[in-house]
DNA sequence: TAGAATAATTCCCTTTTCGCATTAATCAAG
DNA sequence: CTTGATTAATGCGAAAAGGGAATTATTCTA
């Protein structure tokens, strides 16, 4: 029983007729016959009660009309579906990123993401205590971003930009990219800062910002939201350290001066993952990257 | 795509080595390899990563594997039932009868059925005013059993059995099988019958039987029930007039008086239904119809 | 009664599939 | 590093299946 038989059998459970339906399936009337009676033969049962005048379904014919239509309605739908997952437009891939991302370059690798991959299903991975690189190797994670490259060989990493910390200061401030001078100025300041006890390699880096000039940052408002940090200096409440990339979220009332330190983005999967998800959002990620970087003039 | 290749596919996609799962499939392992090869050409799907020592599923294989299994086990499970169908022992026969052999004819040949085709779903249609001739001609009814046979020649009818009416009385009444001379003797006795009235066949017969004899019954109880007539009679309530058939009830208080009439019972269906259910079911109706006459010494 | 319609059958050719042998690539062991 | 074992792919000839044209046989219609 072959599923061409089962088509030629469905055509003719409809056309009721050798010729005609011998024609719509671009075989000849001898061709179809022979199939339906094979068909017959293997399954035992007599498919049509055929008279030199008119082909009639039997009881048992009309159920397996009424069974096979729909089967093979679905084994189309099965080869689509396994398609899109071969192509990569079909799946989950669960993507572990950093707070200091999550309101620059994320929302626009997701915005690209669903545009281009509207089936993909993205779940974002919070982070826990949990090694980033246990979790990518246990499959609990499928692409990480960070700030700093996988160590383990089995993992692959590449570097997708890095940027300054600027220093972001309202707009009626004294300072600005001229007179600044360095950090030391700033040190009887508000500032508003994410938690530095934190063990990211982000936080690690603002740390050593604030021993490179021997002072302790007075922290008045402390909140890992970038979104929240800027409001809150537009409002003059004070100052504050944050990847340069947040200038583009184009506040008016704050004015942002580039300082001496950098951060890089890194983006980290397993090694030989052939998944064509993968291999899909990793363009996507360097797309988006590559927009990104051009879109700022750093 | 061909059923053999996704069974191939599927042997494949459990082994993970050619060589096994050709021998598996009877095959070479050049034919399995060609056949996989054409399978993933015609989905435009890679369905292993193949490698000179291994044969990994991908990701879109490993739905495909899952997909399809099951839809082969559905394919068997539909071949299966539509032979049923074809062999008449699935399906649904809707039988007509009427209520004088409710008690006799009927439980035998619905005990017969159950146990011989278990799987086929029997609807028993009550008498309406529609005619029987009617409603098999609209597949409201497919084999009717009547005490005349079909008018209409799209019809098709063969008598099943005759048997004789019987005088029942209590075992205590003055008459019986030797002394019984004739009907007028019981003028005035007290009588339990189905409702005259009626425009059966069934009940003309005995309608004439009372014409024959030159008077009508005292009817004291009115009941189509034959195992309650006979239950009142045993209880020397009255006398009645049934088809011998009753005394095989074996009712241990009454006597049964062969009279001179009779009734035959036919059954009827559409001529040139080729139902494979129908085709058993009048076997069955044969075949119990010959044993209950040969149970039974009329 | 002749002719039209139509499914089955026969004969023959083309295409597909298969098996055998070989090739090429990879891995393991010495 | 070399050799041998393993194993999937490939080339080629043979076998099988599938398909086309024509014919046959039957039934219905005019």
């Amino acid at each position: 029983m072959e599923l061409q038989q089962i088509k030629y059998f469905l055509a003719l459970a409809q056309e009721l007729h050798f010729w005609n339906t011998a024609e719509r399936m671009f075989i000849t009337q001898s061709a179809l016959s022979r199939q339906i009676k094979a068909l017959e033969d293997e399954l035992g049962i007599q498919l049509f009660e055929r008279s030199k005048r008119s082909v009639k379904l039997t009881e048992a014919s009309v159920f397996l009309r009424d069974q096979w239509l729909p089967l093979l309605d679905e084994i189309n739908r099965i080869h689509l579906q396994a398609r899109k997952i071969h192509e990569g437009a079909f799946g989950t891939v669960r993507i572990g990123y950093p707070g200091s991302i999550a309101y620059s370059f994320m929302p626009r690798l997701l915005t690209s993401i669903s545009r281009t991959l509207p089936e993909l299903k993205v779940e974002l991975v919070e982070p826990t205590d949990i090694s980033f690189e246990q979790q990518l190797l246990d499959y609990q994670m499928d692409i990480p971003f960070r700030r700093d490259p996988a160590v383990n060989p089995s993992l692959q990493s590449i570097n997708l930009y890095s940027e300054a910390f600027a220093l972001v200061v309202p707009k009626n401030h004294h300072l600005n990219e001229q007179n600044f001078k360095g950090l030391h100025d700033l040190k009887d300041e508000k500032f508003i800062l994410s938690n530095l006890v934190q063990t990211t390699f982000y936080t690690s880096v603002l740390r050593q910002v604030f021993e490179d000039n021997d002072f302790s940052p007075n922290v008045f408002i402390e909140t890992d939201f970038g979104g929240m940090v800027l409001g809150l200096v537009s409002k003059e409440l004070g100052v504050s350290i944050l990847p340069y990339s947040y200038s583009l979220s184009a506040l008016p009332n704050v004015r942002f001066i580039t300082l001496p330190y950098e951060v890089s983005l890194y983006v980290t999967w397993r090694r030989g993952d052939k998944s064509p998800v993968l291999r899909n959002i990793l363009q996507q990620v360097q797309d988006t990257a590559s927009d990104f970087m051009s879109e700022s003039n750093w």
